[in-house]
DNA sequence: CGCCCGCATACTGTATGCTAAATCCGACGA
DNA sequence: TCGTCGGATTTAGCATACAGTATGCGGGCG
C-alpha cells in the first residue's frame, strides 16, 4: 500500500512527544531543587543566577517563579527577589488539618466508586511500600506511599479535590521529611485496613480510617517539631 | 518635624502603599473581564490585543496569564494561545462538592474560634443582606452573600483553609450565576441560623448548617442546569 | 468536483536591553 | 558610640526584538 502520509495516529494516547514548553521544565528543577533542599528555606533566588545554571534565559525562569509564588513554594518581594517559603510551624499545622480533610473526602469517595482494577492497583502499591519497608529502603517506602494516595484521591473521581490533595500533600511531605521519615510499619497497618474497606465500599469507615491514619502522622509531626 | 520626604506611612497595616505590581493589576483586569463575561468562556486571548486594550506590554500580560492558568481560569494551549476556561456540568458539580467540604469545615472551626466582636461583624454583614434583599438590590445581596462567607472561612483561624474556600468559591460563584440568581429569602434564614450556631460555638450544628446550606445551593444549582 | 500539498500569516516561546527601585554599606555628624 | 544620610550596587520590572511553530487558505493535481 502506499501509506501515503496520513494521520500517524500515533497508537497510544499522546502524539508524536511534543517538546514540552521551557518554563515547566525549569519550574520542575527548581521544585526539585526545593524539595531536595538543596536550596534551603530562606534562600535568596536570583533570576539571573537561575538563568545561567539552567542554561536558559531569564524569560522562562521569571514565569517558573511565578508559577512557584502561586503554589506557596516561593515568597515573592517586588523589587528584590523571589526567597524559598519558610514554613511556620503554625502553617505547617493548618495545612495538616487541611490535608486530613481532603484526604478523608477522597477515602470516602473512593470507597463509593471502587473498582476492581482500582481496589487491585491500590493492593499492588501496598506490597511495593511494605517491601521496601522490610528491606529499609527509605526512598521507596515513601514514593510508595505518596503514589498510594495519589491513587486514592484519583479513585475519588473528583478531580478538583485530588488536584488539591495533590497539591496541599506534597507541601505536607516537604515539611514534614526532615523531622519524620516515616511511621514504619504501623502506617502501613493503617494502608491495609484502608484498602480493605475502599474495597468493601463502606465510605464512612474508609473516611474515618484515613482520618486518623493522617492524624496520626499529624501527632508524629507535633513531637518531632518540639526540638 | 522635618518631614524632609519621608515615608508617607500609610497608617494601616501595610507599609508605604507600594506600587502594585503589574502584573497583578493586569490578572484583576482580565479576571474582572472574564467575571463579567466580556470575554466569554472560549474564547481565544491574544497577549497582543490584550497588551494593547490595556495599555501594557506582552510581558505583564503573559505573567497574568500564568497566574489565571494556575487559578483554572484559563487553559493554555502551548504554541496558540489562552482561552477562557469553559465549565462543563461535571466540573461544576465537583466544584461544589469540595466547596461543601471546605465550608462546612470553616464553619465547624469558626464555631470554635467565635470571638465576640466576629461575631458582631457577621451580623451586620447578615443585615446588609437582607436589606439589599428587601430593597432588590441583586448585587448588594451577592455581594453580602460573598463577603459573609469570607469572614466565615476566616474566623476559621485556618489561612490555608481560608485560600481555598475563598478560590474555590469564586469559581462557583462565576458558574453559578448564570444559572441562579440567588435563593433569597430562605438562603439567609439558613445564615442567621448559622450564625446563631456559631455564636453559640455549636461546632458541630454549625457544620451541619453549612453543609445544608451549601447543598442546597447545590440543588438549586442542578435544577437550573438542566436547560 | 474533491482532496491534498505548500505557502503566507499570526501567534506564542524565548532572548535581551533598558529603566526604576530596593538594598546594602560606608561616611559623616550628633 | 549610635543614628542618619547618601551613594554605589544589585535586582526585578517592563519593553522590545527575534525565531519557531501552529493555523488557515488558496491553488493545483487526481
Amino acid at each position: 500500500m502506499s501509506l501515503p502520509s496520513n494521520v500517524p495516529q500515533a497508537a497510544s494516547g499522546r502524539q508524536v512527544a511534543r517538546p514540552v514548553p521551557l518554563r515547566e521544565t525549569v519550574y520542575d528543577a527548581i521544585l526539585e531543587m526545593i524539595i531536595t533542599g538543596e536550596l534551603a528555606p530562606g534562600r535568596h533566588l536570583v533570576e539571573k543566577e537561575l538563568a545561567e545554571m539552567l542554561g536558559v534565559s531569564r524569560q522562562p525562569v521569571r514565569e517558573a517563579l511565578q508559577w512557584l509564588k502561586k503554589d506557596e513554594w516561593v515568597d515573592l518581594r517586588p523589587g528584590y527577589g523571589a526567597f524559598v517559603h519558610s514554613p511556620t510551624p503554625e502553617e505547617a499545622d493548618q495545612l495538616l488539618g487541611v490535608r486530613t480533610l481532603l484526604e478523608a473526602e477522597s477515602a470516602r469517595l473512593a470507597a463509593l466508586h471502587s473498582t476492581k482494577e482500582g481496589v487491585a492497583a491500590l493492593k499492588q502499591t501496598y506490597k511495593r511500600g511494605v517491601a521496601a519497608l522490610k528491606a529499609d529502603d527509605i526512598d521507596t517506602v515513601v514514593s510508595a506511599n505518596a503514589e498510594l494516595h495519589t491513587q486514592i484521591t484519583a479513585m475519588s473521581g473528583n478531580k478538583i479535590l485530588g488536584e488539591l490533595a495533590g497539591q496541599v500533600a506534597r507541601r505536607v511531605r516537604w515539611y514534614h521529611t526532615p523531622v519524620a521519615k516515616s511511621r514504619g510499619k504501623k502506617s502501613w497497618d493503617e494502608h491495609a485496613a484502608l484498602i480493605d474497606a475502599i474495597a468493601k465500599g463502606d465510605a464512612d469507615l474508609a473516611a474515618r480510617l484515613m482520618r486518623e491514619h493522617t492524624e496520626h502522622t499529624r501527632e508524629s509531626y507535633l513531637e518531632r517539631a518540639e526540638d
